[in-house]
DNA sequence: TCTGGGGTCCTAGGACCC
DNA sequence: TCTGGGGTCCTAGGACCC
């Protein structure tokens, strides 16, 4: 283990609603739900003021509206998250080269590895952590969580107990009096399963697990797990942070409001699928050997069929014609839920040549490389980015299928002051999959079907500007005008056919300082009780756990 | 209207090979 | 005749993470 706190886990608080609630001045101070708004949708994150109602992550979004009727539900606005996730890894990136991304808002950064390298010691990690909360503080208007730790997994654990807008740093003289108490579930790794398993067997603490013996760890729950399992409950971690990781599968899929049963509709859906995969695996310049095709059924159980092919590919031809072999072997009796592609075994583009069309000798001599399996036939092989045309198609489908221009239902981001719009709309519930709703994703709004507008979306009026849905239903669409750096702003009602009205794209939340004419009171003075931010020679930090501030208000 | 979507890693059995 | 040993690849499923 490391002598010093080097390893930096950074989480950004309710990362979503709270970039909801800097993006829309109204929301601030109110509880906001992103995720689904569809019938099937869960919570992706919840505010601080929601989950004092009980509503959590992974929860239903049906069971969040029982909890948190008046909370705005808004979807998920990856674009905007992105553009603040890419701001943070920046400043991130000021400490060290060594940055991991765990998520558009988690990281790792190894301090050890960069600038501030020289004299490391727990007084200046600390003071370069205080120093960085503030700076996305004034940089993006959201609170961050920050721990120190010698390791990955300590340091996880402590900004875990440092949330929300907290700092904790964890000494390596700490790391077990810090683990120790901890019940199972804090370890990485260890889940709703696992622990059932761990409780059964009377082990509910870290210090229980680290009291058993590591043999009877692997006998329990594997080799790798029960390892990791006992080394971590020691507070023993070396993984490093490893800055850039290839990805190693891509995968596509959706959820629709209503399940599927007829055979035909499921295949058109799979080849809409198979186009957005091969999308997605173009743009990233990648190939894949093996196509996934993934079905959860009306009981929620969930099959998935694979096929490894004898080289990588791109072609949309090849894919989708794997996911029909695939998809024949499946019984859809009872009505299908969710359906999705993937490619997996991914290649660099340029390696996709090692298996091309004139290279049949070679692949047959270069050991257990192509013929693996027999599977496919050679026409099936793909010949290269240049493939075929059909590998055109999925930009097409893209270009003409706007983000979130439609989707489910009335749906309204807020209760409170609007209308809860009877239950009159939608589709025909008797015939569910022949009109326009039936074929409407839980994320990915499809492109039939009559304008829709989802709570929470983009708007621009051509008289009032930028603004965001609040809520729509029987005919209307109820829209905000507000932006980031404007006070709150005051709704209007539109028919949703006004042309008046169009999506348009995020703004950039503006940060405070240039957005601001009057400089901000610092708030961060504030919220810190620990030393000046620079990264000079200090005494020794109290190396206590908690070292963090009160919880700050949600949003300034 | 219980239960999203995008990933990673591990296990286990059979095929196949040496 | 009490069954031998791997190693790797493929497939399916499951746990887990955010
Ligand atoms: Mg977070």
């Amino acid at each position: 283990m490391r002598q010093t706190p080097a390893i930096l886990h950074l989480d950004m608080d309710a990362f979503y609603a709270a970039v909801e609630q800097v993006a829309k001045p109204s929301l601030r101070g109110k509880p906001v739900i992103v995720g689904g708004v569809g019938g099937r949708g869960v919570v992706a994150t919840a505010s601080y003021e929601a989950r004092k109602f009980g509503v959590r992550s992974a929860m239903s979004t049906a069971e969040a509206r029982r909890r948190c009727p008046n909370a705005a539900f808004l979807i998920p606005r990856f674009a905007a998250y992105r553009e603040v996730s890419d701001l943070v890894m920046g400043l991130l990136g000021q400490l060290s080269p060594l940055v991991e991304p765990l998520s558009l808002d988690e990281a790792f950064v190894d301090l050890a590895a960069g600038p501030y390298a020289d004299g490391l010691d727990t007084a200046r990690a600390t003071a370069l952590a205080v120093r960085l909360r503030a700076d996305i503080l004034a940089a993006t208007g959201l609170t961050a969580s920050v721990g120190l730790a010698p390791s990955k997994l300590v340091a996880k654990i402590a900004s875990e107990a440092a949330k929300p807008d907290g700092l904790v740093v964890v000494p390596p003289d700490q790391v077990r009096a810090t683990l120790d108490p901890l019940p199972v579930r804090a370890l990485w790794g260890v889940g709703p399963a696992t622990a059932e398993a761990m409780r059964k067997v009377g082990i509910t603490t870290i210090a229980d697990i680290a009291a058993t013996d590591a043999d009877e760890l692997v006998r329990l729950f594997g080799q790798a797990h029960g390892r990791a399992l006992h080394e971590h409950a020691l507070g023993i971690d070396d993984r490093p942070v490893v800055a850039e990781r290839d990805a190693k599968s891509v995968s596509v899929e959706d959820t629709f409001e209503v399940d599927l049963v007829d055979r035909t509709r499921i295949t058109a859906e799979l080849d809409r699928l198979a186009a957005r995969c091969v999308e997605r695996l173009r743009a990233a310049g990648r190939s894949g050997r093996t196509v996934v095709v993934k079905m959860r059924r009306y009981d929620f159980s969930t099959l998935t069929r694979s096929e490894t092919l004898r080289g990588p590919t791109d072609d949309l031809a090849v894919v989708r014609e794997t996911v029909h072999r695939l998809a024949a072997q499946v019984d859809f009796t009872g009505g299908i839920r969710l359906l999705g592609v993937g490619v997996a075994s991914l290649a660099d583009f340029a390696q996709q040549d090692l298996f091309g069309d004139d290279h049949e000798d070679a692949a047959g001599d270069a050991v257990g490389v192509a013929d693996a399996t027999e599977t496919t036939d050679a026409t099936e092989i793909s010949t290269g980015p240049a493939g075929s045309a059909a590998g055109a198609a999925p930009r097409a489908v893209d270009a003409i299928e706007p983000d979130a221009t439609s989707g489910a239902a009335p749906d309204a981001a807020l209760a409170p002051g609007v209308d809860p719009a009877p239950e009159s709309a939608a589709g025909d519930p008797a015939d569910p999959e022949a009109g326009a709703y039936g074929r409407v994703p839980v994320f990915h709004p499809g492109r039939f079907g009559s304008t829709r507008w989802l709570p929470g979306q983009d708007v621009t009026h051509t008289e009032h500007g930028p603004g965001w849905v609040q809520g729509s239903g029987v005919g209307r669409v109820t829209v905000r005008f507000e932006t980031p750096g404007s006070a709150p702003g005051r709704i209007r009602t539109y028919l949703v056919d006004d042309p008046d009205l169009t999506p348009s794209a995020a703004l950039p939340l503006v940060r405070r300082t240039e957005l601001d004419p009057k400089p901000e009171p610092e708030p961060q003075l504030a919220l810190e009780p620990e030393p000046e931010p620079e990264p000079a020679p200090k005494p020794p930090a109290e190396p206590e756990l908690g070292a963090d501030p009160p919880p700050a208000p949600d949003s300034p």
